[in-house]
DNA sequence: TTTCGTCGTTGAAAGGTTTCAACTACGGTT
DNA sequence: AACCGTAGTTGAAACCTTTCAACGACGAAA
């Protein structure tokens, strides 16, 4: 089934000549059934069916010029914020039938790199994307080549793209000003590399709200990565420091550096929150089942996922459409780690 | 750039004419640039780089007769489990340069069959699939189309396909056994639906154990999903049983489970693991930071992920090679959700 | 009877890449 | 001087679908 007896695959041709009608009624049947004769569909489709012929969709593409699908790249598949924010985007897709191709850069700008050429490659008639490296030459290509681009995650600065981002910045001051609220003093944060937009917005945020507090101070963790590993290697820096010089507060650039701080902290003997009190961000589902249920920023992800979807059917139905600035509020869930 | 003056994209007909070459020798430059002149090859990449030129991939496809890329199809996207298992093929791929497209059957056959109509339309060179619904047919359909199959964390019965899965009895007996030791008899399995193969073998494991254990009961409350969710509300109906007939211990078909049915539990203020032992299933990170580190039954996820992409390479290189069927073993691991 | 419209069907053309048999040019042999 | 072999290059053919101008048949209108 699905081989003639040549061995070649079946294609429309095949189905034609087995059908006794013309190629071109059977594309008819296949994308303009309403075309055709009834008695001719059915028994097209009977043949269809039993040849076992599969449209070959490279050749549909050709055609086309296009590839009817969508391109993602997501910073970190491992990180349960991504996604959530990549289904939102595949249930909305889904619903126009178009499929969802994932990549994955891992925070790496040549991984990112490659991903760009298979998408460029593919012709994908839209990409959405969370930047690591220097790519808004590449996106700039790929508009002028007809693909729609959308910004997840990040703004781009110059208003060429459209973005959906949730307010960092905004995120910063709520989670400095909840530790400060809480009588913290002394506040680190934890993230990296400083490089990324998303740590350089809520690190502003966070010196925001040191800046009009006199009496607190605000030091600077970096990470090499975001991710639970990175978290852990904090924090033995900071039990390094000794007791005295140790901050009694904990900004974390995400929850999954969270988890890592708490994990290793508490393991270290230090009491959360009394000694050190922690907030994350993203609140991730599994930030409520932690240890001890970590506070956090959270973003509305499912609602980035699919207006980032939303906004990208726009833009490839007309690409002339105008450029949106989408920016959400996120907002402050208070759990055991910051109470007190 | 890109985009010719006529305002199509460019081809290798018009690299070939910028270049003043022939396409085939364009094509030779870019497939087997050792058969081409040092200074031909030179001269059209220049012309390449200028113009812009980026490859087809729906005609090279279509000329090829396949894809070169690999579809997966996954449980669940928003279990940790199943996206460090896709790390793993995406790395092993990666080196191989074969990009990988993944999709998310979100446990729904229907959602399944969508993926398996796109990859075979797309006519991928390989798939590996954790199935869902009664997909033996077309995966057949798949193989006598040159497509190879691997299967992933399940076993498929008939000897067709190669298979990488974890033994999920042996993984069942080691839990409930463990439970066992730790002086616990009425044992819940909490796990479904029944029809997962991975939800019967681990309940048949821990059934084998119970038999082998006078004085010990199992019994067993089904789920509709493998989830968070799904395990609260398994946690609800057990706490509605009332203090005296409910279990002394609980396994989970999975950590999300797991992680649901804790949380649930300790906010009803049943202690953990006094009143109820809780052993989960998979090891993800998230197990080591719940409220109570959760005891779990490890897999190895990565190796499952590497093992399965190089299996698939294998087949893809040889069709016939022989179907091999890979059975790595799960790993007890302790912590404090079962101390005692 | 002729003419016109409509409906359903036809088949050639286009889309961009890769492959491969055929060709050219040129240095080396006899 | 004729011939051979090789390295480099050429361009037609094939891959499969979709589109669209053109065609045939048939019933209705003149």
């Amino acid at each position: 089934m699905g081989i003639e007896p040549n061995g070649r695959r079946v294609s429309v041709k095949d189905v034609a000549a087995a059908a006794g009608v013309s190629l071109g009624t059977v594309s008819n049947v296949l994308n303009r059934p309403e075309k055709v004769l009834p008695a001719t569909r059915e028994h097209v489709l009977a043949v269809i069916g039993d040849l076992g012929f599969v449209r070959n969709d490279a050749a549909r593409q050709l055609r086309a010029g296009t590839n009817h699908a969508v391109g993602m790249i997501v910073l970190d598949v491992r990180n349960p914020f991504f996604t959530d924010v990549a289904q939102g985007v595949e249930d909305r897709l889904s619903e126009h039938g178009r499929p969802l191709i994932l990549g994955n850069s891992g925070q790496d700008a040549r991984r990112e790199s490659t991903y760009l050429d298979l998408f460029e490659e593919q012709r994908v008639s839209g990409l959405l994307i969370t930047p690591v490296g220097q790519v808004l030459p590449r996106l700039r290509r790929l508009r002028e080549r007809g693909t729609a681009v959308v910004v997840v995650d990040r703004r781009t600065g110059t208003r060429e793209f459209s973005s959906i981002a949730v307010d960092d910045k905004l995120g910063g001051r709520i989670a400095a000003q909840h530790l400060v609220d809480c009588g913290r003093r002394r506040i680190a944060f934890v993230g990296g590399p400083k490089g990324l937009n998303q740590v350089k917005h809520r690190l502003r945020g966070a010196q925001d709200v040191v800046d009009a507090s006199p009496g607190t101070r605000l030091t600077f963790v970096e990470t090499p990565m975001m991710d639970a590993v990175a978290g852990r290697q904090a924090a033995e820096q900071l039990l390094a420091l000794g007791k005295r010089a140790r901050p009694d507060a904990i900004f974390a650039a995400n929850d999954l550096i969270a988890l890592g701080v708490l994990q290793a902290l508490t393991l270290a003997g230090v009491r959360v929150p009394d000694d050190v009190a922690i907030i994350g961000y993203d609140d991730i589902d599994f930030a409520a089942s932690a240890a001890i249920p970590l506070s956090s920023v959270r973003q509305p992800r499912e609602q980035l996922g699919n207006v980032a979807a939303d906004t990208l059917l726009e833009v490839i139905a007309d690409p002339a459409a105008k450029v949106r600035d989408v920016v959400l509020e996120p907002e402050l869930v208070v759990r055991r780690s910051t109470a007190g």
